[in-house]
DNA sequence: CGTTTTTTGTTGCAAATACAACAAAAATTT
DNA sequence: AAATTTTTGTTGTATTTGCAACAAAAAACG
């Protein structure tokens, strides 16, 4: 069987690690920029949407949210018809870093897909956008506490 | 600009939290299981390499490595010609848990290929083999304390 | 409308992760 | 052969990560 999981497992942990590197200097610790970017790019997002999209627990979200509105990186507010849902807004300082963070982000994906023609570029993106969603079903299940069989 | 990264990172994400509570009652806390698989596939290799492997960092490896020896998971041998390198080797114990770990991943990887074609799985595999060593180079030359430009 | 379930969020632990800084062996260069 | 550089490995320290366990609001259900 053609294995693909940890080429996959492989170049996410050495792409977050040149990240993490990268923006040790702008203030912004481990992962930190993942929350910064998802929130200048969906701002009024909630937590529970946070964790969703980029596949972490909600506890991690939560505390890595906290250490970013105590640093003056994203403000929360509460919702004035409803009492639970906190939303989330980037700050003026995320805004002014974010051109930064999605030109890194650009240059690796460029990297990435070096030597890539525009079909295998257009063929991966697809690809991968299946892998995430059949991958997606299984996360939500063993979440909830569900067992896979195998 | 088509955009890869983000899939990979939240597949990669997905699939760790999923393999790390399956294993969890196998006395495997997170992220162990990678380490174990690796060397029971690889008996012999020395630590450099198994970080190399993953793309984690060397002292992490080191401070796996240990757990999973004081765990009972792994030997570390020295060698009679080289006092520097120690050479990993899995225990009757991992050796048991081996095929249990294999199972699951292939499982992880059927169900992330759900709806593949043959000739898609091929397509995707050598695609992101081709990512793998592309991100490969950035990696070594920023770890090393290089700076890239972008 | 009242009860149950789901959603959203937080803390208490326990543990992994990784940059700095260091050390020593090995390999390379001069 | 001696000096330098690279490889391999470890600890100190700071931080993230996430499962349990909990709470409260909101939504779904009878």
């Amino acid at each position: 069987m053609k294995e693909i999981l940890r080429d996959i497992g492989a170049i996410a942990r050495a792409l977050d690690s040149i990240s993490n590197i990268e923006f040790k200097e702008l203030d912004l610790t481990k992962g930190q920029y993942l929350y910064v970017i998802r929130i200048c790019e969906n701002p009024g997002i909630i937590q529970e949407k946070v964790a969703e999209l980029l596949k972490v627990d909600r506890t991690t979200a939560s505390r890595a949210i906290q250490k970013l509105v105590i640093k003056g990186f994203v403000d929360k507010r509460f919702d004035a018809h409803n009492k639970k849902n906190k939303h989330l807004f980037p700050t003026e300082k995320s805004l002014a870093l974010y051109p930064l963070l999605k030109r890194e982000g650009d240059y690796s994906n460029e990297r990435a897909l070096d030597g890539f023609s525009d079909e295998e570029i257009d063929c991966i993106h697809h690809l991968l956008e299946r892998v995430r969603h059949n991958i997606e079903i299984d996360w939500d299940y063993v979440k909830k506490g569900q067992q896979r069989h195998y």
